[in-house]
DNA sequence: TCCTAGTCAATAAT
DNA sequence: ATTATTGACTAGGA
């Protein structure tokens, strides 16, 4: 069953690199080419899951979430959960995406063999870079790492609406602070060190497209409309205003000898916007080259999870296709930039997910995981109803009137 | 061949 | 239930 593992792993790197581009929406038979390729090189050397046969079961289970939260994270909370732990066989093929043109549209998926006939191009179609060339100089063609061989996955059950939505209120005020405890680690004054790294410029998402159109998505259910305006404060949150009101910053994981200042990283003195990969339409590569600030980015991914509730294994899974451990270590222990090699790579995808609207935030959560298939057995699925009504509803929390204001 | 970087997965700690 | 640690293991490079 290991191959089962591998299989949730996804093509971590190499296919990140089309998972990233922007512009990536090359239709999936090219990808797919890619893809299989991977496999091959995967099946032919199986990694060292030998001593946990029960991985890809194990996964399974993580992915099943926590029952409802509160408000809109709540919302969060059930896509992430979805179709809980059961496991049916042991499959964990996602089912979604297609490609999305952003960082997110397929993480870690697969796309089942026989399908290869999705190609829902909304996008223009780039070239494409070979899958790694993403990376700065490493990074073969196909670097067969350890694991990674997936299908890619053909379903567009995911909602291609999904980019048009993306209009992101840029009206966020802090109307709904219900859920404040997030920040408290951000940026500020995390190191009164002297590293300097208090800049946490919120280089958001704003341009993306605020779309004209409110919700053309007919498609997509209200919650998801929902969340992609409720967030975009935090993230800003994060740059600037915020640092103020964060009365406690160690609340987050301040340890008795441990300041949050991960001390040795120095990437912080300047300060420079993480990467500025203005990415609504730049260049075709242009997406990642830019350097990270990892530690920034950890910062943020560990306040966003945070702010919703996200486990990091979760997170790690369907969005980096790495492990809890794995993730929960960078986010503590960010190496700087320039000491990365292949583990860039996780920090792009990070800071990939950081830019883009929540929305596509939470598609990028809940599709990479389950298998939608058996979403409903017998058992009482009130979670779903009810993050639903409330959306319906319009939504009761202090975020909706931001958002429903402006609706 | 040895060293490094990156991850995993089991396990400990919260 | 989540997150933090850590020993083991691999691909790549020198």
């Amino acid at each position: 069953m290991k191959t089962a593992y591998n299989a949730y792993r996804c093509l971590a790197k190499d296919l990140d690199a089309y998972a990233m581009n922007p512009e990536m929406t090359m239709d999936i038979g090219s990808l797919h080419a890619g893809v299989s390729h991977e496999q091959d090189l995967m099946s032919s050397h199986s990694p060292h899951h030998s001593r946990n046969p029960g991985a890809a079961l194990r996964i399974h289970q993580d992915l099943s979430v926590a029952p409802s939260r509160s408000a809109m994270v709540s919302s969060m909370a059930s896509i992430l959960d979805g179709g809980g732990g059961g496991g049916g066989g042991g499959e964990y093929r996602p089912e979604l995406s297609l490609p999305l043109h952003h960082a997110m549209s397929m993480p870690c998926d697969t796309s089942p063999p026989g399908m290869s006939g999705t190609y829902t191009t909304l996008t223009p179609l780039q070239p494409l870079p070979p899958i790694s060339t993403v990376s700065d100089k490493f990074h073969h063609p196909h670097h067969h790492h350890h694991h990674h061989h997936q299908r890619l996955s053909g379903n567009v059950s995911g909602s291609f609406t999904l980019m048009r939505d993306e209009r992101t209120l840029p009206a966020m005020n802090n109307l709904y602070s219900p859920y404040h405890k997030d920040m408290s680690g951000m940026g500020q004054s995390l190191s009164p060190l002297g590293n300097g790294l208090g800049s946490i410029h919120s280089a958001q998402p704003t341009l993306h497209n605020y779309g004209h159109d409110k919700m053309l998505s007919s498609n997509f259910d209200a919650h998801t409309a929902m969340l992609s305006r409720g967030d975009q404060h935090l993230s800003r949150g994060l740059g600037g205003p915020a640092a103020g009101m964060m009365p406690h910053l160690n609340g987050m994981h301040a340890h008795p000898g441990h300041p949050p200042s991960h001390g040795p990283v120095l990437a912080s003195n300047r300060d420079r916007p993480l990467s500025s990969s203005s990415s609504s339409c730049g260049a075709p590569g242009s997406g990642q080259l830019e350097e990270i600030n990892t530690k920034e980015v950890a910062q943020r991914i560990t306040a966003e999870l945070k702010r919703y509730s996200i486990p990091q294994a979760i997170f790690a899974q369907r969005v980096l296709c790495r492990s809890q451990g794995t993730l929960s270590d960078l986010l503590r222990n960010p190496k700087p930039w320039s000491k990365l090699k292949s583990g860039r790579e996780t920090f792009r995808r990070m800071w990939k997910w950081l830019q883009e609207p929540e929305f596509q935030r939470m598609s990028a959560l809940r599709l990479a995981g389950k298998t939608s298939v058996q979403k409903k057995r017998a058992g009482p699925e009130q979670r779903q109803e009810q993050y639903t009504k409330e959306v319906a509803s319009g939504f009761h929390g202090p975020a909706a009137a931001n958002s429903s204001g402006h609706l």
